[in-house]
DNA sequence: GTTGAAACGCCTTATAC
DNA sequence: GTATAAGGCGTTTCAAC
């Protein structure tokens, strides 16, 4: 379903976003036209879900990301659930997986700095519905991130 | 300098870069040219660093995460710069965090599945310059993500 | 069925207020 | 910050392969 064309297509919108489809037909030798219908079409397929501003956290007073580990009381599915809708509302957490592992979730928080994350890591992560421990990681530095996935 | 106004703007902005000038300025009660000229020096202060299609993993055969966590045999600048370096150039790896604790990098890995990821790890991640020890833990689901930062 | 070309309409951008 | 005007781009339609 997606071939090399759509791939190198994807390539160019994931480094941005706002590139012409004049342009990267350009780069990838097709016509305009036919880098709109593609483009249509992974839209509609839901292989690209969306565009987004990337933001620079440092610029914005949220320059720390933290890795927290959270371990629940039971891993049944509606408490599962709870936490999940609970922390989904919680705007400090930018990303959140389920795990396999000793630890249930893994969140990325994104503060302003180590007293910000106190706070939050009090006033709102340890408060979420079925919480039994928090262990968190601190950040240094975001060596890089390839945007998109 | 970035004030409540333009935090509506990269808000609406994260979450769908195609919105338009005249419909964010619907939405925040400002004229189409104000919008305009907000966004042109969010962009120019590098608030915004760029703009991003948000791919579907799952349906480009890459919808298994992997946490990675990599200790250096030294941990001196050299071999950091070194291991930054190499680790950029790997496909897989989509994220990097330089981090503080027992581990020195925290990489987000995409793959297919299990045994796509026993290859990135045998073959790319283990021969990284400098790496003693590599340890994975691997997702079972994004529960979500908050794109932009 | 896929590609290339041209007309249309909307969005971005610049100027003036 | 608002209003208006012009240019550029994405979109759509149609013809050709």
């Amino acid at each position: 379903m997606v071939d090399i064309t759509d791939r190198k297509i994807l390539s160019i919108l994931q480094s941005n976003a706002r590139v012409s489809h004049a342009e990267i037909g350009e780069k990838i030798g097709l016509s305009t036209s036919a880098v709109n219908r593609r483009i249509k079409i992974l839209e509609q397929d839901g292989v690209i879900s969306g565009y987004a501003a990337v933001l620079d956290g440092k610029k914005m007073g949220k320059g720390a990301s933290v890795f927290v580990q959270v371990t629940l009381k039971t891993q049944r599915k509606p408490q599962l659930d709870e936490f999940e809708r609970a922390v989904a509302t919680t705007p400090e957490v930018v990303d959140c997986f389920l795990m396999t592992g000793e630890m249930d979730y893994l969140l990325r928080v994104v503060v302003q700095d180590a007293a910000d994350y106190e706070r939050v890591h009090h006033e709102t992560l340890t408060q979420l519905p079925g919480v039994e421990r928090v262990m968190s990681q601190f950040t240094i530095r975001r060596v890089f991130q390839k945007s998109g996935l």
